[in-house]
DNA sequence: AGCAAACTGTAAAGAATACGAAAATCCTGC
DNA sequence: GCAGGATTTTCGTATTCTTTACAGTTTGCT
């Protein structure tokens, strides 16, 4: 098992590379979000240890770039015990979260779950939904084979909902996947970017796809016109 | 098996190459920088122990200068527990790195591991997209046959975006692996390798290769004007 | 039914950000 | 110390995102 570290505190990081290394867990580190962000999607990784706090970058911010192409098992250490961080993280993907302080066993212990969980899964691929189709890693979307553009935002709601298949993503979802940030009060973006992003489905797949809204919780996809 | 050990200490030096004789393990000692690159490139080795630490050319210079026509497995030795080093170097073709100090037994476990992986891996192949023919040993580019220049960022450039295929490269990818450094933020070296790898790109051949942006994320060779 | 409050859709304006290009500066090897 | 390449800076532009505003809907309540 391979595991990037991405934490700033060095001293932190090397007491637990030598706890994990006993344990027979090969430890990479790196210390600020950008480049934590693209070891992480080296591929060379089984999976990622990820601090909330992070100089530069914020962690969700690296989760979430992180999320835009790879599935790969994120477990993200929170600082505060009881802070929104932890439920932020767990929204935009994270598998698990861990507070400091924590004992070594424990992150241990979550490290082994999370990957034999992981066995199970496979491997991240396009997405399909009738004749929309979205590669997350080509970032190409696409209705019964033709390629049409949509802004960086627009695509990331779209996988999210795609993502989500048939159930309901609420508005502080998309939000938190799609823009990284908790919705605020009288924050209408996600709105917008779902109303703009009906205009380009329906231009591209003839009104065959739409997202559908449930008043008062959030948006879903739904075939058919 | 013969290993190259690069690592300025003489004294670790001989006491490692007398540790390795008792497993049997041939070792022939670079203390410096270009003399270990060289050594390298020679051909009478089976794996490299490099140390990141080296007196005039860095480490990871060394490295990069190997990768350039040489898929040797490397083994890089760093000093600080926690370095960014490491993960450059990861991402710039090592095939390992183990932190100073370490056990002499785990160091041979890891030679072991590098050498018997290796044995699984194709050899380095020239790259073909189209009518553009890369071929990283002889460190050559042509479109329809036709040989034209590129710096050294530009061909390394060239090499990630044909090798990625069809995904998107994100700037820090590219970054890492093609300057051997993590972006930092305002960076704008790899927009401007970039841009000055397409004129040459479509100086050649016609505008029928490009690179395409994808804004918010990277970029990506496609083909066809 | 009538009414108020809450919610949604979307256009348009404003703010923020990303990109490309050009030029200046820094490096490095010869 | 020269020359070419690499990096940094700067700046203008285009795109994208957010906010604001307002009209239309739905819901809940009396």
């Amino acid at each position: 098992m391979h595991v990037l570290l991405v934490d700033d505190d060095t001293a932190l990081s090397e007491m637990l590379t030598e706890y994990l290394a006993a344990e027979g867990i090969r430890t990479t580190a790196a210390f600020n979000g950008p480049d934590g962000a693209a070891q992480a999607l080296s591929g060379q990784f089984d999976v990622v240890i990820l601090d909330v706090m992070l100089p530069g970058m914020d962690g969700n911010e690296v989760l979430r770039h992180i999320r835009r192409s790879s599935e790969i098992p994120v477990i993200m250490l929170t600082a505060k015990g009881g802070d929104v961080d932890r439920v932020v993280g767990l929204e935009m993907g994270a598998d698990d979260y861990i507070a400091k302080p924590y004992f070594p066993r424990e992150l241990v212990a979550r490290l082994r779950a999370v990957t034999r969980r992981q066995r199970d899964v496979a491997p991240a691929a396009a997405l399909k939904v009738a004749q929309l189709e979205l590669s997350p890693g080509k970032r190409e979307v696409s209705w019964a084979g033709k390629v049409f553009e949509l802004t960086t935002s627009e695509f990331d709601m779209l996988e999210s909902l795609m993502r989500a298949g048939e159930m309901v993503s609420s508005k502080e979802e998309l939000s938190l996947k799609v823009l990284g940030r908790p919705r605020e009060i009288y924050d209408r973006s996600v709105d917008v970017h779902v109303s703009n992003l009906r205009k380009k489905l329906a231009a591209a797949s003839g009104g065959e796809v739409e997202i559908e809204t449930i008043r008062g919780v959030g948006y879903r996809l739904r075939l058919h016109a």
